[in-house]
Formats: C-alpha cells, sequence, structure tokens
DNA sequence: CGGGTAATTGAATATAGTCAAGGAAGGTGG
DNA sequence: CCACCTTCCTTGACTATATTCAATTACCCG
C-alpha cells in the first residue's frame, strides 16, 4: 500500500454508530478502513445530518487532515468496523525524510483525483445505457474490450449511481443488443 | 497557485478540435487550462468517444502523468483553448529539491480528493430536494449558515448534476418553505 | 434602448426508481 | 448428500420524479 507501510499503524476497533472523531477535534492522523464502513457527516446548524463520503473496506480518509490542524466533519462507523490510523506526527516525518515516501504519497492522490474525477463525469451521463457504456469504456484492460470484476454487479451499480434493477436491466438489452457479452466474472465489449 | 508557480509554464494555444496529447504518448508533464476547455476522452475500439473529464479554466489536469510514463486518454480542446503546461522535468526536479513544495502539492492534491469525494457523495442522493440541501451545507461558509457563489445558479446546477430548471424549482420551494432564504449573490440556511 | 443570457414557471413526457416475486448460486450444518 | 438459508440476479408492473420543450419575465452590458 505505498510508503506508508513502514508506519505501524494503530488498529481501532469501533462499535455501530461510535464516532472516531468530531468535527473542531485536533487532527490525529488519517485512517484506512480494514472492515465495516465508516461514514463521513457535517452537521447543520439545525441538526441535519450529510454525508459528505463513506469509506469502505481498504479506502483510506481523512488525508487531507495532515495538512489542516482540526478536522471539519465527523467520523461515525456505520456499522461494528475495525480502522487503521496512521498517526499524523509519523507521517508527515516520513513524508519529510524520505523522498521516496514523499513521491509515492503524492502519485497515489493524483491518480485518485484522476480516477474520482473520471468517476463524476460518469454521473454526469443522465441515460442509464450512455452511463454503462462510458463506465465499461473506463474500466476496460488493456485491449480495451474486456472488463473483470471481482466483487457483485450490485456494487457496480451503486458505484455508478444506479439501482441494481437498472443495471440489470441495462446489462440485458446491451446484450440482446450484441454491445456486449457476458461471461461470469467479466464483460466484453464487441 | 501553489508550489509550481516557481515554474514558468509554456503556453500552448489550440484550435477548436486540436489534440494536445494522445494515448500512447510519452508524458510531457501536466496542464492548466487558461482560457477554453479541453476534453479527456478514451476511444473505444470500434471508435466510440468517452468523456474522461472536461477542464475548464484554472483547472488542472493530467497531474497523474508526473508519475506515468505514457498518457492513457486524449486530450482535445472543445473550443478554442489557451493551456498552461507544466514540464515533467523540471515538475519533479521541484518536488525533488524542495520540501515545501512538495508539501503543498501534495496537500493540495488531498484537498481535491477530498472534495470530489464529497461531490460524488452528493451525487448519490437521488432526490433534488435532498441533493440541494446537502450542496448547500457542504458549501456552507464558517457560520454554518450562508452560501456565497460567484457565478450563476445554473453553473451550480450542472455541477450538482441537476438540470437548471430542476434547480430553480427546488429553490422555488426550499424557499416558500422557509428552509432558505435568498439573497441576490448568496443563500442562507434558516 | 435593445440584445443576450439568466431566471422562472407551466405542462407533457420519458425514464429510472420502487415494490414485488421467482429463480439461481453458494455456503452451512445436520 | 441433502435441506436450508442467504444473497445475488432477473424480470414484471406501476409510479414518481426529473427532464424536456416552451413561453414569459428579469437583468446586465454595450
Amino acid at each position: 500500500m505505498g510508503p506508508l507501510s513502514e508506519i505501524v499503524p494503530i488498529i481501532r476497533h469501533l462499535a455501530a454508530g461510535e464516532t472516531l472523531f468530531a468535527a473542531g477535534d485536533e487532527t490525529r492522523g488519517f485512517f484506512m478502513v480494514r472492515t465495516g464502513r465508516v461514514r463521513l457527516v457535517r452537521f447543520g446548524g439545525d441538526g441535519r445530518e450529510t454525508a459528505l463520503f463513506t469509506a469502505g473496506p481498504e479506502e483510506r480518509f481523512a488525508e487531507a487532515s495532515l495538512f489542516a490542524e482540526r478536522y471539519h466533519c465527523d467520523a461515525i462507523a456505520l456499522s461494528e468496523a475495525v480502522v487503521a490510523c496512521f498517526p499524523k506526527a509519523a507521517s508527515l516525518a516520513l513524508l519529510g525524510d524520505d523522498a521516496t515516501a514523499r513521491l509515492d504519497l503524492t502519485a497515489d492522490l493524483a491518480r485518485q483525483v484522476m480516477t474520482l474525477r473520471a468517476r463524476l463525469t460518469v454521473r454526469d451521463i443522465r441515460s442509464a445505457r450512455e452511463r454503462v457504456i462510458a463506465f465499461l469504456v473506463a474500466e476496460a484492460s488493456e485491449d480495451g474490450r474486456t472488463i473483470a470484476f471481482d466483487g457483485s454487479l450490485r456494487d457496480i451499480a451503486v458505484a455508478i449511481g444506479l439501482t441494481p434493477e437498472a443495471f440489470y436491466r441495462t446489462l440485458a438489452r446491451l446484450e440482446a443488443q450484441g454491445t456486449i457479452s457476458r461471461k461470469t466474472g467479466h464483460i466484453v465489449l464487441t
């Protein structure tokens, strides 16, 4: 997982609903979800809750806290969860000392920016059909035709902002039209 | 504009439709749009074109190319455009020499990741009403109530993935219900 | 003024969402 | 090895909601 593997993270177990940090707290570092899900929320003046981001397994969150004094949102476990904490001091020290570490983190963030922008662009497409095709093209491997996926179709549906039903239907239609063909674990553009 | 202001960029003028770089080209560096719009696209085997990202004025793109050998999409000017090119060698050298520059760039990318994830989360909300409220809460300034905006409401509508009409209607309804109040240039949550 | 864009509202439509129900697949325990 | 359970996948029918098309008003800038 890059440069930060040199840091031994602190493992924390969270109960469902437990708060990891709250807005206004001094920043302690950033985190990675091991299991479960953690939601970042901001509370409006009236107590209204707005989700900023939900981190699932292997996803990092609060990276920007390395460069801020205080957290500006709350982190709450949605379910029972295990998170790895990368302390601010150790992370910054590593970034200051080790050129490789620095570039690795920077490169990783640059890649994230790229993929996030691509995902956001996919979301701009209203038509389910076109959105699915855009996703498939974006995810296609080297040959530009094959899309391999590890998880379930459900997960993909949610990732591109469609209900599973709408996604299933769209895939079925694309297959019927001969635009794609499906085998277990991967889809091929034709 | 952060650490990279120390680099004197190369200014390029592009005609509408002109290609800045193509997939497979050796990476030369990253870019910032000065005027016009540049679209990053990937071509499917059949010539189908899928947009990955569209960069407008003051937006950077292809930052990740600093850490890659070759571009993996095409950059094409949508309209006549002026772009600033930050050469790879100079950028990496600066990152290698100057600790402040490194942290600055990393911090900037971390912030981008944060805001992009927040935007993506807003898009997950189906209801126009709830999406607009989430956007307002996320954009609210210090006091958590006031949202100032420079551009047009249209631009906001597009940014959160709604048609201008849907956005106007939603704002009108929120105002009628007393959830918000509007004055020229800013909105207040009540 | 006048031209252009933004803002606003109305009405009809289309499309994805929702609810529902059945089948397939995979895993667990007897 | 089978029964059972859970989750995913699939399809159908209906609905809700945002989009689309359209027409009017407000606003800014030359």
